[in-house]
DNA sequence: AACGATACGGAACACTGTTCCGCTTATCAA
DNA sequence: TTGATAAGCGGAACAGTGTTCCGTATCGTT
């Protein structure tokens, strides 16, 4: 339920007609130019137009606008995820781990434009997105927390969600006003997590 | 220019004709009702209809909605901005102080259904609204950051500016998830401060 | 009472995301 | 090759925003 749109299980050759395959493809390229030059929140028509496609055809591959988007970035979130557990195996130290793969996922989000306010769940209309990057993300955090945990270089009790989404919700604006800094702010929050 | 909209310097007797000020009134409370009803994102239309009154007679009282909000918020901001100081001469501890006085800010915001989201720069309209919350507030925080500094309770380098982004940031959708406590994350960022 | 300034109401505008359906076109069987 | 058919397409139309505009109603004053 997460997520059917568009895109499929690894490997799979989507739509049957070839056209419609390739305007998937054009879609995605269209979207990822004008969510760099305008932001995620960049209306519908303007990616059509960018396209050279009617919004129809927006809406027949991806249900809704935050289908497209996941779609955009399904690959880099994946790659995320995926690095967690190698961080964790490569380090001596968990929390040493969390921090760095933290580190990665603001840079990620700090450098797509506005991802990161679209990314609140009280924002109507993008539940799907919000729903992929955390189903996606917050196992991940989780083992990296409890891994952290265990060794005692962290205070325990904390969940992924609520970090995922603490880590999010800094970073939002982080473009757009160079007077605040989220990555600062970030680090502050998990230095924070340090045993007292 | 930061804000010269509806209401004005203490104690001024606001428009001209009776029926006008009674009806900045009638507005203010019916947007104050429906903020808490439906949350500060509620529709220009549902705050007049509230009212009784036209859309129109909304916008020549307030010319926009950020200045609808600063409005009804103003008195709340203004205490908790006069509460920085008290807390801070009522204190040993400068870091204490500060801790309670974001404490009593992030129930101010935690409160008001959407106000947090609303806050954000990059939330096109919404310019008056942040900048008066932040030339209110910031100076506040600055100093109480700066109390906390020269005594060597946190940190130094911090300015006031980042840290109200960082908090307000953190409370953003804090209801509508009961899984995400931002009281707690707020908690973590303000620990982060602590000299290491 | 009459008049001018002030304020009101709500239709209209510009802009969203999304849906719908007549038309086009790729695909495949004959 | 040639229909027939289903899949896909475009963009007008719908529903919902915030905001503007202006004819009308009301207030306060002369």
């Amino acid at each position: 339920m997460v997520n059917d749109s568009g895109q499929q299980a690894a490997g799979a050759a989507g739509p049957k007609r070839k056209d419609a395959r390739r305007n998937q493809q054009i879609l995605l390229d269209a979207a990822a130019s004008v969510f760099v030059a305008s932001g995620v929140e960049a209306p519908v028509r303007d990616i059509a137009a960018r396209a050279g496609v009617g919004v129809g055809t927006i809406y027949r591959h991806f249900p809704t606008r935050a289908d497209l988007i996941v779609a955009v970035y399904r690959h880099q979130v994946d790659a995320c995820a995926e690095a967690g557990p190698a961080l964790l195996a490569s380090r001596e130290s968990p929390y040493e781990a969390l921090a760095q793969w933290i580190d990665r996922f603001v840079d990620f989000l700090v450098t797509k434009h506005g991802l990161a306010g679209a990314l609140q769940s009280d924002n109507a209309g993008f539940d799907g997105l919000h729903a992929y990057f955390l189903d996606r993300l917050v196992p991940v955090c989780g083992q990296l927390l409890d891994a952290a945990a265990d060794r005692g270089e962290i205070r325990p009790g904390f969940g992924g969600l609520e970090l995922m989404r603490g880590v999010g919700n800094l970073c939002i604006g982080a473009d757009s006003d160079p007077r605040y800094d989220a990555r600062r702010m970030v680090a502050l929050l998990i230095a924070g997590l340090r045993r007292t």
